[in-house]
DNA sequence: CGGCTAGTTGAAGACACTCAACGAGCGTGG
DNA sequence: CCACGCTCGTTGAGTGTCTTCAACTAGCCG
């Protein structure tokens, strides 16, 4: 048995291909989370790859993630662009200082989203516990990220990347290899192109796809079908972080 | 008259040299801030370069900058070092998801801190929306300064930061040159050092000194006596930091 | 004066980037 | 059915930017 039947080798080819809820980017350790109680001002539910906010967009609104996953980048002017954080279930965004939004926010995986107007967000004691709790995670995970965007290689930060799609593992929570006995494998799937990683990673596309080729070639990848990859042992992997 | 009287070449002269408080980061465009009506746990009174907080500490409050700056910081196990945001008055750090602190945080300049216990910030609503409005404020600061890390160049990264320093220029709210006939000029300090800003923008400090010799070599610089730097007109600089 | 720290500058090297070719997978249309 | 075009990924060769290592200077304090 794998670290987590939802990976598990012999469901993963009895699962529907992409539509699936279960295929989050494992990023905020779960899969999907119940809708708030207030009545949200929309519902929206999209496909992959769609946008729903642009930089510089007006953003009165609170997005909240059930399902599915959201990139928001930046862009510089010349084209340059950086991905800059990866959001599950039960992530927000649209928030800003002023009433514009300083991020585009794309859809990575199919996702639902309910929105709720600037006033009932402020309004609802339970949505602003919500908003307080993830804005806390969001920042210790941006805190993170610059770790990795200033001071990491281009292998750690691919196999940084690589940890975060393993659920329970590699963050402050890590669970640690679960038997002696079993190795410690995890399938993942990479729900991203290798331009887009290298945007998140800021590294070149040329770049990730070697990286992605070295970890292979020294056992700590095996490529399946589509998008997914095996970890062949995920503390093994861990150790290539830089952060253990 | 320049910019900002504070900056004046006149009055700077006259300005006592590093314990004033005038001297903040520039970066939240204040100088300080009146302290929240709540009783604070605990007063700080700091001098430069103390350590507030350390990365692992137990962190149950909530930290108020009300004069001087505080840089968070992370470090890798093998020493590597990346300082992840500077902080001014009006700027709160502590809060994590888990009870421990996931950054070190020591003062840049000497500073006033007040201390909040957890639960007289979670029921204190002019608290909370101090820190609701400060988190955002925070995040959408991460969110360029990951642009920054992924994406700039040394020079650009440098002008970048300068840029941050000038009081009401390079954000969003950019009062633009003052007047067509004067020079654009800004005084400034620099407070920390070249390591330190290397920490800051992801590179080494020689890489630092470099940029800043050939700011300085193409006349957007020039050198003040100890940690002051003029920079000849303002608008060029932004020019030099990839977001404009 | 000597010792210390901070900053500058040069030379050489490493790591990631750029440019380019090629291959696999997939949908379209003849 | 296969050819075709398209996107995405891989890999190689050469280049460039930033890093590393090292020497040297300026300022400061005892």
């Amino acid at each position: 048995m794998s670290l987590d039947p939802r990976f598990s080798d012999e469901m993963r080819d009895r699962l529907p291909p992409k539509h699936d809820a279960r295929w989050t980017l494992g990023i905020s350790r779960r899969e999907s989370m119940d809708e708030p109680v207030e009545k949200a001002t929309r519902h929206l539910d999209l496909a992959a790859r769609e946008c729903v906010l642009d930089e510089g967009d007006e953003a009165r609104s609170l997005y909240v993630i059930l399902e599915g996953a959201v990139m928001l980048s930046k862009l510089l002017p010349d084209g340059r662009r950086q991905i800059i954080e990866l959001l599950g279930p039960g992530d927000i965004f649209g928030l800003s200082t002023n009433r514009l939004s300083d991020v585009t926010a794309e859809t990575v995986l199919p996702a639902r989203i309910v929105v709720y107007d600037r006033h009932t967000a402020e309004s609802s004691a339970a949505l602003q516990r919500l908003v307080s709790e993830r804005m806390k995670a969001q920042i210790c995970a941006l805190h993170d990220h610059a770790v990795l965007l200033g001071r990491k290689t281009a292998v750690e930060r691919v196999a940084t990347f690589l940890m975060r799609l393993v659920p329970n593992r590699g963050g402050a929570g890590c669970a640690g290899p679960l038997s002696e006995r079993r190795p410690d494998q995890a399938n993942v799937r990479v729900p991203l192109t290798r331009q887009e990683i290298a945007d998140y990673l800021g590294l070149t596309l040329e770049t990730v796809s070697r990286a992605f080729s070295q970890l292979k070639r020294e056992g700590f990848l095996v490529y399946g079908r589509h998008d997914e990859v095996t970890i062949a042992n995920v503390c093994r992997l861990c150790k290539c972080t830089g952060s253990h």
